[in-house]
DNA sequence: TATCGTGCGTTCAATAGATGAACACATCAG
DNA sequence: CTGATGTGTTCATCTATTGAACGCACGATA
């Protein structure tokens, strides 16, 4: 599934490091390399980004991952999207943490266990 | 998969309303009949729950899951847990929040599209 | 040339999780 | 007795994810 998390943060790191593989991709988003290829896959698909061969300096060949135009567009309307829907987030977090306060049992008492 | 989330919740819903079906809880849940089965019966075997027929009323019969003394205990610890939880997350959310309005385009500008 | 070792993207059988239609049962209404 | 209704329970099916295994292209070495 390619969601918009994903969608974003693939975007952010390819277009930080375009000669990223797709294993330190998936390191880094804590994903397998199976999904990182499926996403990577949707997102050349989709046309925003466009994978190159070309000569890694003296050692091995490898791959560029470039942002096209629509690549760009689309990264900062996943973004501004993902933004939204963090806020969104934000604010229902509020609520329940307020919530979870009230569902404690008493808890004003003593102020043992400075555990952190 | 029975996490502190679906902990939390069913317990507080039971102890609000014991007389609560597997459906209502379902549906006041978002997830399907059988995951909430599969969490009830996973609650019972664990013993902070307990399940026991009585007759509604005049009607039909029904069921009343009651915290066991050791789901209160339980109850108030994953409420505890859940609530770090939460709050961490909070904290993540704000940095999230930061690092995305970095990555947006200048958007300073017009204040065109008073969209909401 | 021939054979390794390495790192790349790709594949796909296997697993895990979640779903919801279908079932057995118990009660009430007629 | 029969049908309608509302329980909990089951389980075949689906969807999403995983990661070992694969083919390929180099550079290095014999």
């Amino acid at each position: 599934m390619l969601t918009d998390e994903y969608r974003y943060k693939i975007l952010k790191l390819v277009e930080e490091n375009p000669e990223i593989s797709q294993r330190e991709i998936a390191k880094e988003l804590g994903i397998s390399l199976g999904k990182t290829n499926f996403c990577l896959k949707a997102l050349i698909e989709k046309g925003v980004l466009k994978a190159n061969n070309f000569r890694n300096s003296k050692n091995k060949l490898a791959y560029i991952y470039k942002l096209t135009p629509q690549g760009i567009e689309e990264k900062a309307s996943v973004t501004m999207r993902f933004l939204k829907q963090k806020m969104k987030q934000y604010e229902q977090l509020q609520s329940e943490i307020e919530q979870l306060k009230n569902d404690l049992p008493i808890l004003e008492k003593t102020n043992s266990n400075a555990d952190e």
